[in-house]
DNA sequence: ATTAGGG
DNA sequence: CCCTAAT
């Protein structure tokens, strides 16, 4: 707790001015003599890279490298020597141990120069650990200034850190171990070929700015300048030195955040884990498998993302979410399509009732969006969202270019055999259209870059689905001939189960171009500009993206008719239940509907009969409508204002439709 | 998922 | 009918 009061502190300004690195963790020591070989060498290793760095002066490049090739595999060792010889239990509370870092740093410091800038990583292992805890990204001074404190010797504060017993100490190495972990971890991002993000995993992490800044890159900025940056300006640099110690910190950060980021990672819970190439990295953005109702939602959770750069808890909102998201732009205009669980892109669902028993019933499939399996991406704070953006389509790609499934559910449960019918599998059945998703799933196998940007491109687009007519044709599948293939080209053809034959213009204009010889392609969109590669595009979709329209149902007077029933009976607040009672059986009708319906049936009711367009509502049904309207609206008037109407004026109404 | 309203 | 904000 103190240490992270510190650490608030220091973020507000509290930073010593003259830093001490080194004798902080003498206590220690004791313990540790025991690896001082293992140490030695990576003690040394270490004074070398100080030298150097001391040398090299500010040029943070210069220390990555050093750091890069000589260190880490002393380093490990180091670390698994600690581990053998101090076998301990794992506190799971570590993260919250201040003292760790003494423990395990305090002798490593003491054998270093004391300006080396070495402590850190010491220091920002515990660094990390606290922000970790903390969940704070940007305020890497913080953890300097706790290390001020030790070293400025002798403060009371310093006194508790170092108070810990063994206990303490033994977690250390643990965590060290941890920072293996994560760099072997991080690896796997290499699958991103993104050359700032993959290669080097962890050092480069330290050095997040280098590989996302060109400026970093040829070294012509400060460290200095790095750690401005990094810091926020509220942070105070005590020395030179003090900016370069910062860095360990910033890494030890992100690695612990690594570590920890694992934890928050939803696993399993779609087939995009199973196969799935992850990618992590920094800042993790990490796709949840849930619908995006909206474009504009999408966006804001964007939005979240780039303000997001502090903190854990951002991630694990999934912030990041919304980068790999974004894609399923569009949305159903139906209110239950997207409902759906995580996995499956969208739900398709077909308004008409499959009563009929023409000869060539045809189950009218739309589908709306697919979403791109899930991704964690990993990115340095410091990356801008372009090279956010740049990542994201990295990892996209990576992902698309091994080949897709496309994976059926019903009722969120896959679907695996492709020998089914429609009917077998209970697809002819409205109310299982409702379920019905799709998913789009990486063959995990497969050798990234197959596809050429272009083709990335549409299936980007695909997911965009920007076309109504968009139809994706099941790849892997060999479907049988009902299968999905003709399912969705019939939609286009399907006549009209339910009442109206109309169909939105729309849907006519739609397929076939799309199918090309490939299976693979999936949807054929006008080309995209830049912007629409992105994976989360900022623009507002035009309309015709979003969904298509419904199509045009006027209520006929059999349907007025019942709907002024269900509303005497039932008021006009409670539209789920009008709907249930009086068009459940009618699945175009949505709740929404009825009550846009009374709206207008209430206006209408109030013109003049001449400016009434379409079939007329009998003059008896709209006598009703008003008089319903009025009751149910004063009834309403009753119940909201506390004080509002005594009760012998509301006593006075009539309730002709009641009685 | 519903409700309430503006478009 | 659509789209949203608030529940």
């Amino acid at each position: 707790m103190l240490q992270k009061r510190l650490d608030y502190g220091s973020c507000g300004h509290h930073i010593p001015a003259m830093p001490h690195f080194p004798k902080a963790a003498k206590g220690k020591r004791s313990i540790r003599r025991k690896f001082e070989d293992n140490q030695m060498c990576a003690i040394e290793l270490l004074a070398t890279v100080a030298g150097k760095l001391l040398t090299e002066g500010e040029n943070s490049s210069s220390l990555a490298d050093i750091t890069r090739s000589s260190n880490p595999t002393v380093v490990k060792d180091f670390v698994k020597q600690e581990q053998i010889d101090e076998p301990t239990p794992i506190k799971s509370e570590f993260l919250d141990q201040d003292n760790c870092d003494e423990s395990t740093l305090g002798p490593k410091e003491a054998d270093l120069p004391p300006d080396s800038g070495f402590k850190k990583p010491n220091v920002f292992d515990k660094e990390s650990i606290i922000n970790s805890t903390r969940g704070e990204f940007g305020c890497l001074p913080v953890s300097e200034s706790v290390e001020y404190k030790e070293d400025r010797s002798k403060s009371p504060l310093q006194s508790r850190l170092k108070s810990p017993k063994g206990e303490i100490i033994e977690n250390c190495p643990d965590v060290y171990s941890l920072v293996d972990q994560m760099d072997l971890d991080v690896k796997p991002s290499a699958l991103v070929s993104s050359g700032s993000i993959a290669e080097a995993p962890l050092y480069r992490n330290h050095f997040p700015s280098c590989s996302s800044s060109p400026k970093c890159r040829d070294g012509t900025k400060p460290i200095v300048d790095r750690d401005d940056d990094e810091n926020f300006s509220g942070c105070a640099r005590p020395s030179t030195i003090t900016s370069k110690v910062y860095r360990p910190h910033c890494i030890g950060d992100r690695r612990v955040r690594k570590l920890l980021a694992p934890k928050f990672r939803h696993k399993g819970e779609l087939s995009n884990t199973e196969t799935k190439p992850a990618f992590r990295i920094k800042k993790m953005c990490y796709t949840r498998q849930r619908t995006q109702r909206t474009l504009f939602k999408r966006r804001r959770l964007f939005d979240h993302c780039s303000i997001s750069s502090s903190g854990e808890e951002i991630f694990r909102e999934g912030i990041s979410n919304s980068h790999l998201k974004g894609n399923p732009k569009k949305e159903a205009s139906a209110s239950h399509a997207t409902s759906h669980g995580a996995n499956r892109a969208s739900s398709s669902r077909t308004d008409q009732k499959p009563s009929f028993e023409s000869a060539d019933y045809h189950v009218k499939l739309r589908i709306k969006s697919f979403r791109v399996p899930e991704l964690f991406i990993e990115i340095p704070e410091t990356a801008t969202i372009g090279s956010l953006k740049k990542t994201v389509m990295e990892a996209v790609t990576a992902i698309l270019s091994g080949g897709l499934h496309v994976g059926v559910l019903l009722q969120g449960k896959k679907v695996r055999d492709d020998n089914k019918t429609l009917r077998q599998a209970g697809l002819s059945d409205d109310d299982k259209l409702e379920n019905l998703g799709f998913t789009l799933e990486p063959n995990s196998a497969q050798a990234p870059q197959q596809l050429t940007v272009a083709e990335d491109r549409h299936l980007l687009d695909a997911c965009d689905v920007t076309q109504p007519l968009a139809r994706i044709p099941p790849p892997d599948h060999g479907e049988s001939d009902n299968t999905l293939r003709p399912i969705l080209t019939s939609i286009t053809n399907s006549p009209e189960s339910d009442l109206d034959s109309d169909h939105s213009p729309t849907n006519n204009m739609s397929a076939p171009d799309k199918i090309t010889g490939s299976s693979r392609a999936i949807v054929v969109v006008p080309p995209m500009n830049v912007e629409a590669l992105a994976v989360v595009p900022l623009r507002k979709p035009k309309r015709s993206e979003l969904a298509q329209r419904r199509i045009r149902r006027p209520f006929s007077v059999a349907e007025v008719e019942a709907l002024v029933q269900a509303v005497e009976k039932l008021g006009t607040g409670r539209w789920r239940d009008v709907k249930l009672r009086a068009f459940d059986d009618a699945k175009h009708r949505t709740y929404v509907d009825l009550k846009d319906k009374w709206k207008t049936l209430v206006h209408t009711a109030r013109i003049s009969p001449q400016q009434r367009r379409g079939e007329p509502v009998p003059q008896e049904l709209l006598d009703r409508v008003l008089s319903a309207h009025a009751y149910w609206t004063q009834q309403q008037a009753k119940l909201q204002p506390k004080p509002p109407v005594p009760m012998a004026e509301s006593a006075h109404v009539d309730f002709p439709f009641l009685l």
